[in-house]
DNA sequence: CCGGTCACCTGAGTGC
DNA sequence: TGCACTCAGGTGACCG
C-alpha cells in the first residue's frame, strides 16, 4: 500500500479504535518484521497505554504512555486489523500475520493484528530517548501537505536529479511514492523526466498546488485501494480517480494521445509524453 | 554526490 | 492445466 494518503487513512482508523486502550500482550510470528531490537520489543511496550496514532510521512506513530512509540512502516503490504484475541503462537490467526497486539480498555478486550503478505513492513518499539534519536536518524523531509511553495521551490530546484526521483526521496518530502507522484506530476503537466534544476518557481507552485489537491481527495476517500491495502473501516476509493497510473496503453484523459510507460529510478511510470513537459 | 541494480518476499497475471 | 516469467504501492545496500 501505503503512500501519505493510505498511511494517514490508517492512522485515523487506528486512533478512534485503539487510542486509550492499553497493551496487555505482544505476540510475534515472523521475527524480522520487528526492526528494533526483539529482546525489548515486548517488555518496551507492554502495560503502556496508547495516548493517539498518527502519521510521520509514510510511518504510523502510536504514542505510547511512557512518551516513546510504536512506529510502524508497511512498505508494500503491510496492514492492521482487528479482531479477537488468538490465544498463543498456535491459534487463530488472521492469514499472513506477523505480530499480534492483546488492547484491553475499561471493559473491552480486542486484538490489533500486524499481516503482511510480502513481510517487507517493519516494527519498532522505542523508548523516549529511542524515539527521538530514530527520528532524527530517519531524517525525513517535511510533509507536503504542511509546505509553502517558496520553501517547496528551494528544496526542489536545489536537486540535481529527475523530478520524479527528487520526489520520491523521502530526505526531501515524506509522503509521496510511485502511485501519488505519477498523479501529481501528470496533474501539474510535468514530465518525470524532467531535471529538478529546470523548473521555475511558477511550476514548483503549481505542482505543490497539484500535489496538495490530489492527495487531499485521495485521503477524503480514503487512499487508492490497489492490489490488497485497505483501512481498518476497508478499501479505499482513490483507484478510482487515477488518470495516469496503471493505465499505460489507454489514451490521456487531456490530450487522447497514449499514455506512455518508462522507468525513473527502477520505478514503472506512466505518463503523457504530449501533455507533460 | 549520483544513478543504476539488486535484494528483500509473496502472489497475481500473462504467454506459451 | 501447468510452468516460466514479469511485475507490484517501498526502502536500503552495494557498485561503478
Amino acid at each position: 500500500m501505503p503512500e501519505l494518503p493510505e498511511a494517514e487513512t490508517m492512522a485515523r482508523d487506528l486512533n478512534s479504535r485503539v487510542a486509550d486502550q492499553t497493551i496487555s500482550e505482544v505476540l510475534v510470528s515472523f521475527d524480522k518484521i520487528v526492526a528494533s531490537d526483539l529482546s525489548t520489543f515486548a517488555p518496551t511496550l507492554i502495560g503502556q497505554k496508547i495516548e493517539r496514532v498518527g502519521r510521520i510521512g509514510k510511518w504510523i506513530k502510536f504514542d505510547l504512555s511512557s512518551g516513546g512509540a510504536l512506529l510502524a512502516h508497511l512498505k508494500m503490504t503491510g496492514q492492521f486489523v482487528m479482531g479477537d484475541w488468538p490465544g498463543d503462537l498456535s491459534g487463530e490467526w488472521p492469514a499472513h500475520t506477523r505480530a499480534a497486539f492483546l488492547l484491553t480498555g475499561e471493559n473491552s478486550r480486542q486484538t490489533l493484528f500486524y499481516r503482511d503478505i510480502r513481510k517487507f513492513g517493519r516494527l519498532r518499539a522505542f523508548s523516549p530517548d529511542g524515539l527521538r534519536d530514530f527520528l532524527k536518524e530517519l531524517g525525513l523531509g517535511p510533509d507536503p501537505l504542511k509546505l509553502e511553495p517558496a520553501d517547496f521551490h528551494s528544496i526542489v530546484s536545489g536537486k540535481k536529479a529527475r523530478l520524479k526521483q527528487v520526489l520520491l526521496d523521502q530526505g526531501v518530502i515524506a509522503g509521496l511514492g510511485n502511485i501519488y507522484v505519477d498523479e501529481s506530476l501528470f496533474a501539474a503537466a510535468l514530465s518525470p523526466f524532467r531535471l529538478a534544476t529546470t523548473l521555475s518557481p511558477e511550476e514548483t507552485s503549481n505542482l505543490l498546488t497539484q500535489i496538495q489537491r490530489v492527495l487531499a481527495k485521495a485521503i477524503e476517500l480514503r487512499g487508492s485501494t490497489v492490489e490488497n491495502y485497505q483501512g481498518l473501516e476497508g478499501p479505499g476509493s482513490f483507484q478510482d480517480h487515477h488518470l495516469v497510473y496503471g493505465k499505460h496503453g489507454q489514451n490521456c484523459p487531456k490530450c487522447g494521445e497514449g499514455l506512455a510507460k518508462g522507468r525513473v529510478g527502477g520505478r514503472g511510470t506512466t505518463y503523457c509524453p504530449a501533455c507533460q513537459k
